[in-house]
DNA sequence: CAGACTTTGTAAACCCCCTTTCCTAACCCC
DNA sequence: GGGGTTAGGAAAGGGGGTTTACAAAGTCTG
């Protein structure tokens, strides 16, 4: 890929956002020294930001002897940002203000048997619409739409090339789903959602090289390198869960034995608490929600099945994560989604003490490993987030196309 | 990092470098569309590296009715760069021309018990004084001396942080080398001057994302990413090596157990042919090379105990590059170093199958894993690419320095 | 309460980088 | 030796960032 000076401005862009979501309100000076950028830069680009009607000004601070710095804020009511995530079993739509508030949640179960896209594309459609309505924003205010969708995604075309838990294979999804919505359309998978989240709101604000490493059903990891999402080249990189922990160990769904994500997923932690007590009442066959709840409970009252098999399951993370340490060099490792949240605080310090013991101690040294700070759904975060990142990519943009004419130049239009 | 337009500029000139040493002699046209810059800018940085001799104008090429192209090539005498490779037990030194041909080489041993860093560095500097003597290049045509160390190295200070086969904690090296040699140094670990030299010359260039796969005594894995080398926050990304390939398998000298390296590396392989046959003939107890030599001979005339130890090897170096594969989705998997070298023939097969059944399909159809088609030494070439790469730096930099006067204002110095 | 001091933030000038456009130079062919 | 064609340099222009100058807007002090 090429590199233009344009791609400077919208890097700078983004942090500029950035730094006025996270400290808003705030000053432009506070900005310039946060960014490393000079004055000059950042008043025109918080100039830009304030055109677009994303920040707002919002007064002074006290001055001691000068002239008083003027503050600019986010202005939440000033767009709206919608992301939806769509997993396997339920469509998970919400919708943000510019300071991603969530003003509005819709959630639409996918039932067994309805695996096919239109059905998918239509409870998307639905939650979409009803988060619109019950936030009651003006269509011209949403900004744009990002959808999280697992699997295999091409961002350029918009295709779902693979979706393993329907077996879709090249869904043309974003022309589907531009049938039935409006707004601008962002594509990309869960795995980079959540890192994007970390990475403009969460533990990973600020890093070079960040690891999101995403605890769910499935397992991945976000990988950001040098200030930036890494996509790969054909955007599939990340794929941390298919990554061998145990040469001939587990099967895996995806053909494989001894997958990282049979061991750390929540399948595998289930079968971690399987194989220590088949019989444990803490297990819940059907629920993985369930099981983990009832793990991190049985761990906060001490009962030592649930305390050993949060050690089982630490050792195993922790394995992965010490070489996705030696292998990336990171400055941090984030520990997202739903398998983190509930089980994290426990996980956290076997992790920390388990990873310490397998990684190099130089990069090690320069490494830290925290839970995700991120209280909402992070992949609608991150969905919407895409949402954000396009409108604001397009702000830069020429907007005087040239005129191509059949005969003569025609007059350029106004 | 900030990035800054003179980043871009940088990169160009590498790029156009890069595609002048590939295809020389070659004209601005033909720099033009294989970097996608504008004639213009082709021109200017031709017109750069004109000035600063590091390539000539060689003549035209026929035309068939225009005005015939001018005709560029490097410059090979216009400069030497010479590329140290400090390993455990030898110090090898070549110096090159431009056009990256060998002019002079040096080797020396270091003795077991040689492993204070005065002594190290005492071969290091009589092999490069004789490699420039050899050469009979004038000193003021040494643009640089690369030098690459095993271990950990900080760049910026130009310490050795670790380097584990002599026991070394921050060893101020690039300080005491520059009491012995006078040329600008640059000092990084072999695993980033295999991955440079790759990137510059052999099978990852023209790529951004590639994994150059290290094979040797020790295992590592540089990598490329978005079209630069990804070196992490401390400068010690790409230990591979040090990955977990079998949980609570192979003791490594990292104190872990299933390491990458216990099952790969030059000991790994002699390791997994004992395990096959204790008393097999091919073993050479005390020397890697002669072992690997052996089995290269062995597989050549279908020798089976020969032909599994490769096929295990291939198994198990095929599922730690699928892991790679899955995790990062590169374009392609270079393997480098002696051992593939040797035993690459027999063992790319075998991977290329291992890998296809391991990694996921949809990177592994973006990836393509091939032995690396360097010729030479590749760590004192990529060392060598290190100088390169310095002298280009610093090329775009103002010369002109501000004077700081005590009273008034001095005239600047001619 | 007016002048002095301090600080903000904008505007202008400047540097770097790349591209487009224009024009001359250099060659082939007829 | 003109006409057609291609190469490559010079100039203009657009994007980006920084430095510098200066007006604006405060506080402080005599």
């Amino acid at each position: 890929m090429k590199r233009t000076s344009r791609d400077i401005r919208t890097a700078n862009r983004y942090e500029v956002l950035r730094q006025i979501i996270a400290r808003s309100p705030t000053s432009r000076q506070e900005l310039a020294s946060a960014t490393g950028l000079s004055l000059a830069t950042v008043a025109t680009l918080v100039g830009e930001l304030l055109d677009l009607r994303m920040i707002t000004e919002v007064g002074f601070e006290d001055s001691a002897g000068g002239r008083p710095r003027g503050l600019v804020a986010v202005n939440a009511a000033g767009g709206a940002l919608i992301g939806v995530d769509i997993a396997e079993t339920y469509v998970h739509v919400e919708l943000f203000d510019l300071a991603l508030n969530v003003l509005a949640r819709a959630e639409e179960d996918i039932r067994p048997g309805e695996s096919r896209p239109e059905q998918v594309i239509g409870h998307v459609a639905t939650a979409v619409g009803s988060v619109v309505a019950q936030a009651g924003v003006e269509a011209a205010r949403v900004l744009g739409v990002g959808v999280s969708v697992p699997g295999q995604v091409d961002r350029a075309t918009g295709i779902a090339e693979y979706a393993p838990n329907w077996n879709w294979h090249d869904v043309p999804l974003l022309d589907l789903l531009s049938e039935h919505i409006a707004y601008p359309l962002h594509l990309d998978n869960p795995l980079r959602a959540c890192a994007v989240a970390e990475l403009w709101f969460g533990a990973a604000r600020g890093h070079e090289d960040a690891v999101v490493v995403n605890l769910g059903t499935g397992v991945g990891a976000g990988l950001v390198l040098g200030g930036g999402l890494h996509r790969g080249v054909s955007n599939s990189a990340g794929e941390w869960g298919h990554t061998t922990l145990v040469l001939d160990g587990r099967l895996c769904h995806c053909g494989n034995h001894g997958c990282v994500e049979t061991y750390v997923g929540a399948p595998g932690i289930m079968r971690n608490l399987r194989e220590l007590d088949p019989r444990s009442p803490l297990l819940h066959p059907e629920d993985q929600t369930a099981t983990v709840d009832a793990l991190a409970r049985g761990v906060a009252e001490g009962d030592p099945v649930a305390v050993k098999v949060v050690q089982d399951t630490a050792r195993y993370l922790a394995a992965g994560i010490a070489d996705l340490v030696n292998l990336l060099n990171p400055e941090v490792v984030v520990l997202s989604s739903w398998v983190a949240a509930r089980l994290g605080g426990p996980l956290l310090d076997e992790v920390r003490e388990a990873v310490a013991r397998h990684a190099l101690r130089r990069p090690l040294a320069a490494t830290e490993i925290v839970l995700s700070p991120i209280p909402t759904d992070p992949v609608c975060l991150g969905a919407a987030t895409f949402a954000l990142e396009g409108a604001l990519q397009s702000v830069g943009q020429r907007t005087a196309q040239r005129v191509v004419s059949g005969k003569g130049r025609t007059a350029p239009t106004a």
